[in-house]
DNA sequence: TCCTCATATCGATAAAGTTCGATATGACTA
DNA sequence: TAGTCATATCGAACTTTATCGATATGAGGA
């Protein structure tokens, strides 16, 4: 069946633009978060808003080295909700079409 | 590339627990809004709007018959979401490195 | 230790999204 | 033609999200 409430944090990564661009940016390799914001033209706060959403949605992880933090797509995350979402889009056996129309 | 305005309003399909809960039981097969508005505690009102924003995903169709509309999953709508979103968190040839931090 | 830099958090504001009840629309039915 | 039923649209209240500038935190360097 699915967590909705797990999946629909989830897909909250991808229906945002600046997320997607920020994706895909990270689609290309690990980056570290000034190098993100100059790719996407928001605040640095925002960017960090941002960052915590997509680490919520378990697609990216984050990695600390002194002062930076590096950003990339965590592979794990990013098969599952792939997988997820093919599931949840499959067709399922129903016991019975329930619908009561006519 | 892909273009991140249509992909945000393909995925915000996904990032809603009620639009979750109706995909659920549109992969049962297809259903008619009275039916949907039984499995799902909202208002006739707000499932009208879900509705509205699973057709402009793409992975909803709505076919009408008489009084009744009948909504089901779009095959290819659902294909092409998954596979997208494979496309976007799929690792990418970078031209080059592009952090500047060390 | 003090300063600088990278990032996170805070507080405020504006925009977007969810939800509802009321009403409109449009199809069938008596 | 009136009435009823299924669904869509409207308008408003409320919640959530995106965004920013200011400030805090915490690491490295002088």
């Amino acid at each position: 069946m699915g967590d909705h409430t797990q999946n629909a944090l989830v897909y909250k990564a991808f229906c945002d633009e600046n997320r997607l661009l920020i994706i895909n940016q990270l689609s290309l390799g690990e980056r570290c978060a000034c190098d993100l914001l100059e790719k996407v033209s928001i605040s640095q706060s925002t960017l960090s808003h941002h960052m915590g959403i997509l680490l919520e949605s378990g697609i990216v992880s984050a990695r600390k080295v002194g002062k930076w933090t590096y950003y990339s797509l965590n592979p794990l995350g990013c098969l599952s909700a792939v997988d997820e979402l093919r599931k949840i889009v499959s067709p399922k056996e129903s016991t019975a079409s329930s619908c009561v129309c006519e």
